[in-house]
DNA sequence: GCGCTTTAATACGCCTGCGAAATAATCGGC
DNA sequence: GCCGATTATTTCGCAGGCGTATTAAAGCGC
């Protein structure tokens, strides 16, 4: 309870912060993730692993294949890898990358940056 | 300077915003917006009209028919309008929407909504 | 061991957005 | 008035994501 951000303070961080990426000035060069890419990603990098398709599938309230498709991508850019579970192998196993945390570090940075000059 | 986030909260509100929206528990079901759309939109809805094709994209740095097709899905989904301006027929105004103002209100609801029951 | 379930990935047809180039309409200087 | 510049849109081929249905592999109960 210890954030105190006006809906109007709140649309300009957005805004901002969106407006950084599709410029290229954000992490890297993804202009185009969408929200569900992102929340994968986060899910992967914030919540405790570990990470199944199954798992996080649950979470977002959407089908397996997009998981399974979302990061085919995120592996191709490298933010994520995927591994089998030994102990059940029908299971696989999301896990973070540097390139991954790297990137989620900067986003992070970027939106704390963004509120610190939000005008009062 | 008022507002004070750290990296982790900042990740931490962005996680939650993007999962309510993916969970189409958002303003609405739009779960694969990009930044690049909501960039628009925002550009929109909170910098000061009139809003031309060419300003939008000179201040996001993309190229006009990116504005152009983005403005035709906004459109279609009734966030924005564009008509002609009469001053100078080359250009179209973009406006604002009764379902595009309720749709970014929301949206500022949410992200202050989601600071609000940050963990310090 | 053999079904039955569960997990993830794949196949299919569809739709949307992209960049680059071409087009249509309009303006403005001369 | 005409011609080059400007504005927005459209066209083209292409790449990627979607949902549904299907497949492949592995575990579980009896």
């Amino acid at each position: 309870m210890s954030i105190v951000l006006s809906p109007q303070q709140a649309l300009r961080l957005l805004s901002d912060v969106a407006l950084d990426v599709v410029r290229d000035k954000g992490p890297q060069n993804h202009p185009d993730f969408t929200f569900r890419q992102l929340s994968i990603l986060m899910t992967i990098y914030l919540e405790k692993p570990p990470h199944t398709v199954r798992g996080i599938a649950g979470r977002l309230g959407v089908t397996k294949p997009v998981v399974t498709r979302a990061l085919d991508s995120l592996g191709a850019l490298e933010l994520v890898t995927r591994r089998r579970d030994e102990a059940d192998r029908r299971n696989v196993i999301v896990q973070r990358t540097v390139k991954g945390a790297l990137f989620v570090e900067q986003l992070g940075d970027l939106v704390a940056d963004k509120a610190k000059g939000l005008a009062p």
